[in-house]
DNA sequence: CAACCAGTTTGCGTTAGCGCAAAACAGGGT
DNA sequence: ACCCTGTTTTGCGCTAACGCAAACTGGTTG
């Protein structure tokens, strides 16, 4: 089995508060793989035998309805965790996780959890801190869809891509992913074709450059005025 | 201090896997206290002195924009913790608490939680457990947002009040605290008129019977019917 | 018992955003 | 270099739902 450096995650929140020995074990019983561009790491439905540390790339998380529609649940970035099923006593992924980029995971059994959290308690500890900061985050975006119209969701969920994966550039900062219209619409609860349509807008106003799968903030400061401006403080 | 009867909580998820000495030893922690109803149990944006277990009653959880504008997050129905913002290492409370009908709660002080986590490790299992079902709750409310429409959105919300608050009756089941139209509004993203509107729909249809503050559901499964239904396959 | 008040109902005009359809576009593969 | 496929753009009509305004209801209070 390959060795994972563990000077490489130390530092992420999984594994705060945890001696090098501690975290030397943990790593031991896991193994690393590699998701190439648009590959699927799990179904939704599937059984949940493993739970994943991201290293390098980006994943997609998405929830299907029984109509086939899809909703975009998050983007993880490289240091988070996914497919914590057995976190909430589920057998089975309630999403599924896909590769948008070549991506590389560090893997554990699922049946090791239990075992790992009895013997260390901080794992459960700072799992806690992780689910329960996505939860806030769930819930702000319940409130921006029940509050907000389509063109300032658009711009909170590209400005918190941004932070979150964005590449600064000499003027901008560019998401560093391949990311559709289709993709934000998910995220936003819109169609592609609403989603184009602003972004074509914004574009046409120097706010953001734009292609195939690809997005550059260009003027961040003058989305975040239109993220926070309220329903009627229009243009002027 | 008032002492707690261990037996009325020892079987909630919270102490699942406990012994009744460690339950004695959290609960000697615990002070309890009433709310009448329409009393503040803690205002959002306040530092998080406190987390609950609610024992009896009903407590609504909202979250309000900088402009006002209110969502409900949940209905916190009794043997179900609130107020959990250390669990996400937050210091301040992200949402308001309200009993919404009389309400009896176990309260600690935040600042027991990190003593009582690494003496009983089970409790933050427990927790994730929790906040995990939480999470998957509320990406299920996103998913219904973004694919559904308002009248299968109500639907669904009243079938889970019913669900976790109904009341049996001959005919039908009550949802057992006071409820508004706005409230309903305020948990399926939309406006009190058109909550207003569609149970005055049902009602004429006989689905329902309501009144102020009070919703009884009198054929769960037309209503049923009504929820899963898609977008196209409408009225006959 | 009357006045009040919070909650509810309903009508009506408006509109943000959807849905369909078709065209333009951009890569990647052979 | 060319085709093929997936993405993006744009026009146009439509409608679900909003927003405002006004009337109504039933429980509570002085």
């Amino acid at each position: 089995m390959a060795k994972v450096d563990t000077s490489l995650v130390a530092h992420l929140p999984l594994f705060a508060g945890m001696t090098p020995e501690a975290l030397d074990e943990i790593l031991r019983e896991a193994r690393s793989a590699r998701y190439p561009r648009n590959s699927a790491i799990f179904e939704q439905g599937a059984d949940a035998q493993c739970f994943f540390l991201l290293l390098h790339g980006h994943v997609r998380a998405a929830k299907t309805t029984p109509a086939g529609e899809q909703i975009v649940v998050r983007y993880v970035a490289p240091g988070e965790t996914f497919g914590l099923a057995m976190a909430i006593g589920a057998a089975r992924y309630p999403a599924t996780a896909t590769a948008v980029d070549d991506s590389v995971v560090l893997i554990w059994p699922t049946s090791a959890w239990p075992r790992l959290v009895e013997r260390f308690p901080a794992l459960a500890a700072n799992t806690l801190q992780t689910v329960g900061t996505r939860l806030q985050e769930s819930h702000t975006r319940i409130l921006e869809m029940s509050t907000q119209q389509v063109e300032q969701r658009i711009a909170h969920a590209l400005l918190r891509l941004a932070k979150q994966s964005g590449k600064k550039l000499d003027h901008g900062i560019e998401i560093d992913f391949p990311i559709s219209r289709q993709d934000i619409a998910q995220m936003t609860g819109t169609t592609l074709h609403t989603v184009s349509r602003i972004l074509s807008g914004w574009e046409s106003q120097g706010l953001v450059e734009s292609g195939r799968q690809r997005i550059i903030l260009r003027e961040p400061h003058r989305i975040v005025v239109l993220a926070e401006r309220s329903a009627d403080n229009g243009a002027a």
